[in-house]
DNA sequence: GCTTCCCCAA
């Protein structure tokens, strides 16, 4: 009988310690808060709620999440909690922002328990002081530290080091790093990242030369064996050079490590590869990992699928993240980050529905660059639904995640819904600020622009360089002339900002666009520097739509001068010429693009009906409805003729015939578009569309003719803005 | 290691 409670006791403790194993598997699994909820509620239901291990990883994995109310809840409902839950509590409100809490469970631990600190403790309350303003903190916890006796201890001792090194105070932390008796690739890491970010490179590379010669004697002498010291040391130096943008140091660095027959590892690599503006480097780096057997860590294929996503090289960027064996939820971002960074939104959101499929589950990084992609394409269906998979997560807690929210619902047509969730975020950066403002700038609603604006200089919020951009954006596309004219000077005198020269082609779009062609191109000819393309395009775009042509050659010519290869300037001049009915010269500058095997190119137009996308080019037959579609425009054609309208070609291709020439515009791809959306919505539905080129003068008018004759709200976002149609009218006001 | 905002032009 005894022998058999014995056993089945035994049983029942095999039978708990699988069950525990289980709820491992299952935290290590749960990527979502709803996740941990439902293990949480597995592990009452199971009667483990007093387990303190399951407990202590739960708060653990809640902390991972930022989900610290509920991390704290658990910690309180343990009668008895150990040092290691406390430790576990202490780095989570130190890892999500909150130093002080950190610090105050801390307290908590040494004054009102009997428990004992131990070296992990200090390490995660010297981070927590690292975090406070005052560093006054610091030193108190370093000194609680002498006394309990772990300010020499490895790790606690780095810590203080790198506390030092981040409040300046390069002396103390010498001092500390001199007193530990015990040093590693870490500690020396921290000593030699420190002097680099304290920009002491000539005190960084001796404590190099140091290590190396510690690292010499070591080996000679076989006294201790620091075999990562030189490795780590040089990864870290590398890396910190790297990012600087100090390329020749860098790559001088490395060749020394090659030279001094240190180990090369994978984070050697990783280190290296941001140097990457040239691709021959990038090849070379990427040859030598596949010599090495380095693409093999997810770390390295995913920095290479990044530089070759960022230099265009997308191919290249696939090819690396198709053959890498271990991929991690950072390759699949790096890769959907890629394709939406080079415009191809598609490949994007295929290879995210991929991912879904596979076994990762998108982060808040993920949904970023999903966003962002349906921002590009105006996919306001699918960027809905990411809006629901969103609230179903918790990552709207993500500042990325609901700024770009922001960004997709301006993009897609819907200011108001931005405006909305732009209301209700509890944090906002500057990102949000600026993405209110160039939404509203999008729209040309430039007083609500310049409202949120003032609203987020009222809020505390120092502008940006990029903030002023998105404000003179929206001035120019409100034309708002005089508003320009004073933020750009006060951007200067009053904030201290040197203009870029993305803000004088600003300034240019906004003197230019509202007319005022000669002031435009005074303020090109006293801008510090020389003039970019850009600046010169944008004043030969206000050349066009003020008819300029004398002024409009001039420009041209130093357009190609600086750029002869690009399409653009030989359109917009020969569209110029054919504007001013000069159609010979129109026909010569076309030649010369011809010759030079440029194309222009070429049109479509997107709608969606329900969650259907449909696109359109230019006199598109392929689309099944395409005869009721050619059917409905002719009808709308009659109309509209009734109503004394006038086709005006000028724009258009000139180098065709007077008739032809109406043709080709009477079937733009915007209008067969904007046709389909009238059979196939019902009547009084709202019609979005989107064009990847500025819609022509001649659809313009058309269509708010159309939105006229069927009383139809007509919502037309271009290459660079939106324009509302309704009852006749757009609201860009003709001025776009 | 991967993320949000940024002129013009087509």
């Amino acid at each position: 009988m005894l022998l058999r409670t014995v056993s089945a006791a035994t049983a029942e403790t095999n039978v708990a310690t699988v069950i525990n194993k289980n709820f491992f598997d299952l935290f290590k699994r749960s990527t979502s808060l709803s996740h941990l909820t439902q293990t949480h509620a597995q592990i009452i239901l199971h009667g483990f709620q007093y387990d303190i291990s399951l407990l202590t990883k739960l708060t653990q994995r809640l902390s991972d999440l930022g989900a610290m109310y509920y991390a704290r809840d658990i910690f309180l409902s343990v009668q008895k909690p150990d040092v290691f839950l406390f430790n576990v509590l202490m780095r989570g409100f130190s890892k999500n922002e909150s130093p002080h809490t950190s610090l105050s469970v801390f307290t908590h631990l040494r004054k009102s328990t009997d428990l004992k600190p131990n070296s992990t403790t200090y390490t995660y309350a010297i981070s927590a002081a690292s975090g406070f303003r005052d560093e006054r903190v610091a030193r108190v916890v370093h000194g609680q530290a002498v006394v309990d006796g772990f300010d020499s201890e490895l790790h606690v001792g780095s810590n203080i080091v790198k506390m030092y090194f981040k409040f300046s105070r390069v002396e103390d932390a010498r001092k500390v790093f001199d007193r530990m008796p015990e040093k590693d690739a870490v500690s020396w890491n921290t000593m030699l990242s420190g002097y680099r970010e304290n920009e002491m490179y000539e005190e960084s590379i001796q404590e190099l030369r140091l290590g190396m010669q510690i690292h010499s004697l070591a080996t000679k002498t076989g006294c201790y064996s620091h075999d990562f010291v030189l490795t780590v040391a040089y990864n870290a130096m590398i890396h910190g050079y790297t990012s600087n943008g100090d390329t020749e140091l860098s790559l001088s660095l490395f060749r020394e490590m090659v030279l001094s027959g240190a180990r090369l590892n994978s984070n050697t690599v990783v280190s290296l590869i941001p140097v990457s503006s040239h691709l021959m480097l990038v090849y070379a780096i990427h040859g030598f990992s596949l010599k090495s057997n380095f693409l093999s860590h997810a770390s390295v294929s995913t920095s290479l699928t990044t530089v070759y996503s960022k230099l265009n090289e997308i191919e290249s960027a696939r090819e690396i993240f198709d053959e890498s064996p271990d991929k991690s939820l950072a390759s699949w971002n790096a890769m959907i980050s890629g394709y939406t960074q080079n415009g191809l939104t598609d490949d994007a959101i295929s290879l995210f529905k991929e991912m879904q499929k596979s076994e990762f589950s998108p982060n808040p990084i993920t949904i970023t660059c999903i966003l962002s992609a349906c921002a590009q394409l105006g996919t306001l269906s699918l960027g809905k639904w990411v809006h629901g998979l969103v609230k179903s997560t918790d990552f709207e807690s993500s500042i990325y995640v609901s700024t770009a929210l922001i960004g997709m619902y301006a993009k897609c047509g819907s200011i108001a819904e931005a405006h909305r969730l732009f209301d209700v975020m509890p944090k906002k950066n500057e990102v949000t600020w600026n993405t209110m403002i160039s939404g509203y700038g999008l729209h040309g609603h430039g007083h609500e622009a310049l409202d949120i604006f003032s609203e987020m200089l009222n809020s505390g919020i120092a502008p940006t360089p990029v903030t002023f951009l998105c404000v003179l954006y929206a001035c120019s596309h409100a034309g708002l002339v005089k508003e320009g004219d004073e933020i750009f000077s006060s951007m200067i005198h009053q904030y201290g900002f040197e203009p870029s020269v993305k803000h004088y082609a600003c300034m240019v779009d906004i003197l230019g666009r509202a007319g005022h062609l000669q002031r435009a191109l005074q303020f090109i000819e006293t801008m510090p520097g020389d003039p970019d393309p850009s600046v010169w395009q944008t004043l030969l775009g206000a050349c066009r739509i003020h008819k300029d042509t004398n002024l409009a050659r001039t420009v041209s010519e130093k357009l190609f001068e600086l750029d002869p290869d690009n399409v653009g300037y030989h359109v917009l001049l020969s569209n110029i010429h054919s504007a001013d009915r000069n159609y010979p010269q129109a026909a010569t500058v076309r030649q010369t693009a011809k010759n030079r095997k440029l194309a222009k190119a070429p049109g479509y137009t997107l709608i969606e009906i329900g969650e259907t996308p449909h696109v359109f080019t230019s006199g598109d037959q392929s689309h099944p409805q395409a005869k009721a579609i050619y059917e409905k425009l002719e009808k709308l054609e009659g109309k509209m003729r009734e109503a004394g309208y006038q086709p005006e070609t000028e724009l258009a291709l000139h180098d065709v015939e007077e008739e032809e020439r109406e043709l080709m515009v009477k079937f733009h791809s915007e209008r067969l578009a904007i046709a389909f959306g009238l059979i196939a919505t019902e009547p009084g539905t709202e019609i979005r569309i989107i064009k990847n080129l500025r819609v022509c003068l001649d659809c313009h008018t058309v269509t708010k003719l159309i939105s006229k004759i069927t009383e139809r709200v007509i919502v037309v976002r271009d290459a660079n803005r939106f324009h509302h149609f309704k009852d006749g009218v757009c609201s860009c006001g003709d001025y776009w």
